[in-house]
DNA sequence: CTTTTTTGTTTACATGTGTGGTCTTGGTGT
DNA sequence: ACACCAAGACCACACATGTAAACAAAAAAG
């Protein structure tokens, strides 16, 4: 069972642009990030290389360019990060983390609202 | 407004040891982080000196050993730990982020669970 | 076919991190 | 007073990260 690699900040900027519309070209990634966050194209290659690397991507030729796509699954990446982040401010804390969390975030839409409120109850339910 | 210096993983574990309970001497850190991490010593001096250049820590002269303390409170770094995090998985996947999170999570106990539906019932109230 | 362009590969380089060794100096015990 | 030891200061070193330039190979263009 491999977890999914440590995908760093800058690289998870990367995957987001693959996970969007795979596969995509260094080309594409490039456009996207070269406006969003003002990286040169030297950038995107180099992180999409590592990502490449450490096989959180795949690719495959394409005549003279590379179609990336990704090699872990969105969900997969998400799952790693939050034990990563619980495994930092430690599962004490995180009551206070969620709070923070909901309140920054936009407000959720009513079925997010219904799900998260439905894991409450079983969860309060085992009580 | 400064926010709180960058803290990393390993920084971390130094820093919940301190947050425990404060002022502690290096000796103290080591001890238990030694124990719980295997770290030698110097390690453990390294991450106390870095904290406290970071501005992490405090520290007074007590005699020939040092008291540290915390300079940033524990909640703030969990905020902004949570900020980090949040920015890396986009605030899109925050939901699934939070099924995990709860669901991965020891038993909540009824007072968190009633903390946390009160946050839902006045995000849900608002839309 | 040669020039230009595109795209991937190699190299770079400062800073951060994980993990510790060594040096120095001020207390402490005798 | 003096030797010794522990505590902090300074040094080390490999790997990660952010950010990119330089280079090479191959395709497109003329």
């Amino acid at each position: 069972m491999k977890q999914p690699p440590q995908i760093s900040s800058s690289e998870w900027k990367v995957m987001e642009v693959v996970w969007e519309d795979p596969p995509v070209t260094a080309q594409q990634v490039s456009d996207v990030l070269g406006e969003r966050e003002q990286w040169k194209p030297q950038t995107v290659k180099t992180l999409l290389a590592r990502l490449v690397k450490k096989g959180a991507l795949a690719y495959k030729s394409e005549g003279r360019r590379f179609h990336y796509t990704p090699a872990v699954a969105r969900e997969q990446a998400v799952v790693a990060e939050t034990e990563s982040f619980l495994d930092r401010i430690s599962r004490g804390s995180l009551v206070p983390a969620l709070q923070h969390l909901v309140q920054t975030t936009r407000p959720l839409e009513t079925e997010e609202i219904e799900a998260l409120r439905e894991l409450l109850k079983q969860k309060g339910d085992k009580v």
